[in-house]
DNA sequence: CCCCGTCATTGGAGCGCTCCAATGGTCTAT
DNA sequence: ATAGACCATTGGAGCGCTCCAATGACGGGG
């Protein structure tokens, strides 16, 4: 049961391969008669083109490919989903590869994904050090979608997480909370970002002397010392803003131990507004990143690129928008009145 | 900068082709100083061998091809992680492609999937329709993993929802509990084997004339309703099983407004320990699919059939296990006294 | 000293396809 | 009737690689 060839379908239909290869990337001038029966012979004989013979003969292979830091996880995902769904309006054809959240893991993927003469490299959210990022993006072109490290020589699409978190401190601020706490990102890549934000946004907002950065990191559990430690003190903040959703979850937990209401007496804002920050239960506010359009833009980034070649690499950086859910409200009143009187002076 | 050639290697170190393919696939009849000088030449030039030309001289890819229904889910994303271990293991390069929850995607990815030449087709949660998958399987061998759907001519990788059912009313019956409300998956793929194994585990339990099962679905939302119309009963259950931890999410939900305790007043079993019932804000029991050997399995099957070709279809059923966590508890005093009476008549 | 076996090395054919230049047939204008 | 234009069709070279059969160098036994 060997595979039909061109030449199997070409001897079908009578005519010569190079014929059945015009029908096959349906060129204009073939007459219908010829490519009706080339159709059927290749329907018959369930001919299935082979790409890489079509490949090497067209030294291109209108494929992209895709570098996935953790498939695990669903923020990924979406980007994903956004790439393909660009490639596919270009005509072109996604590898997509896993990375494991191991560099070395990546590196080779790359490897891989070149050796397929991919025409360009998506990485999403890589780990990949510097100096194998240049040399990568001297082997193919390359865009880093996602990633919290910006490269230099590379092009990139990110979230702006410095807006980001201003929007968050503008909702809160809105609402009349004065002590608003950041739990960070800790080592996290994207952590500064948002922190210079959070800053930002609260002496854009007037409360510049009350910044406060406590340092969590980027996992559930790390909220949960810092929020022992917040209950603790004499004036507790009356809201927090948590570098990501799953630090959020983390601090919600602790604080539904604690007995403290929420969004009564504490408001909590998240980052990414993943999957879980929808769930009724948490109904988180949150700052969403648009993934789809990352993989969009990604994809155009490096398509442009493709075609027209070495530019100053470009940085793309996506407006992140809030969505306010069941976890923010108004300050409560002690805060309130405090504002009162200090607006009076 | 083109892309060097084999050829070009073979020039820069003054020897044939065919001596640099030999080096290049380490082949141990080459003397060690023609390999040295091979391979030195390769790295000076950044040499990187072209798959295509490579797959198309050899007649065969190494390759298998992995089909995702959806790459937002975390689920896919551990099988997939198993695949592609394990293909590894055993010296072959994956493919990954999305399915994006839509049949025709799907056969459309599949179809690009063969056009590469992968060797083997692994579908992970695929939603194709039987009689394309007949078409598929005589075009490659192939294996289903995590599907719900199984299918008499191909091999077959699940977890066994029955057992985990079973598991499932088993954990709630030694807990004292009695009346154990199944919230189903409605039309889902899978919630016919689940609905039996909860009915088996009722009757194990000396509890059948008990059975109790609500229409759900497999989304957050659908938990709700129900919930309303069981608290609403007059006599309410003492625990639910249902069939996701989605479904268990929306119900904790609903129990959580509806002032009803958990596990105190209320055990809530979910099926798949997806990520959200680790999350200690729910800390949800649940029954474990052993996602990363469903995907291993997957592969060493299949690697069975591209070498042995066609013997009978397998089918795994790989067993579930419980996760206890903290919405189960012991049933209300009340419903043990019931039990007690029970057991002294 | 010659022959043969051994083994590293090589040339060439071929994998399935594309693409270019060439072919031959039909049609129109002269 | 003939030249030219036009167009569907074809043969062949070549993409980068592998693999087989053939080559030639070398050494040991007769």
């Amino acid at each position: 049961m060997n595979r039909p060839t061109m030449q199997d379908v070409a001897e079908r239909a009578k005519v010569s391969r190079a014929l059945v290869s015009l029908v096959m990337n349906d060129s204009p001038q073939v007459s219908e008669e010829k490519r009706r029966s080339v159709l059927q012979a290749a329907t018959e004989l369930g001919y299935r083109p082979n790409l890489m013979a079509r490949n090497l003969a067209q030294q291109r292979s209108q494929t992209i490919g895709v570098l996935v830091d953790d498939l695990r996880n669903p923020f990924f995902g979406e980007v994903v989903d956004g790439i393909e769904a660009a490639a596919d309006e270009h005509g072109f054809r996604v590898l997509i590869l896993n990375g494991h959240r191991d560099p070395q893991r990546e590196v080779q993927a790359v490897e891989t994904l070149l050796q397929f003469q991919v025409e360009g490299l998506a990485l999403v959210g890589p780990r990949i050090s510097d100096g194998e990022l240049t040399r990568m993006a001297r082997s193919a072109p390359c865009v880093l979608a996602a990633s919290g490290a910006s490269h230099p020589g590379v092009d990139t699409v990110v979230t702006d997480g410095h807006r980001g978190a201003e929007l968050a401190v503008e909702h809160l601020a809105d609402l009349g909370h004065r002590h608003i706490v950041h739990i960070d990102g800790g080592a996290n890549v994207s952590a500064a970002e948002r922190r210079a934000g959070y800053r930002a946004g609260m002496r854009a907002a007037g409360l510049g002397e009350l910044t406060d950065v406590r340092v969590g990191g980027d996992d559930e559990a790390d909220a949960l010392g810092v929020i022992d430690e917040l209950l603790a003190e004499p004036e507790p903040p009356t809201a927090i803003f948590a570098f990501n959703d799953l630090l959020a979850a983390g601090a919600l937990d602790r604080l539904d131990d604690a007995g403290v209401r929420v969004p009564t007496e504490m408001s909590l804002v998240g980052f990414d507004n993943t999957f879980i920050s929808a769930l009724r239960y948490f109904s988180l506010t949150t700052i969403n990143q648009p993934t789809l359009s990352m993989g969009r833009l990604a994809v155009t980034t490096l398509l442009d690129r493709i075609d027209n070649g070495a530019d100053e690499p470009v940085r793309h950086n996506l407006a992140p928008q809030l969505v306010v859910r069941n976890t923010t409200g108004r300050a409560p009143r002690r805060e309130n009145a405090n504002r009162m009187r200090f607006d009076e002076n």
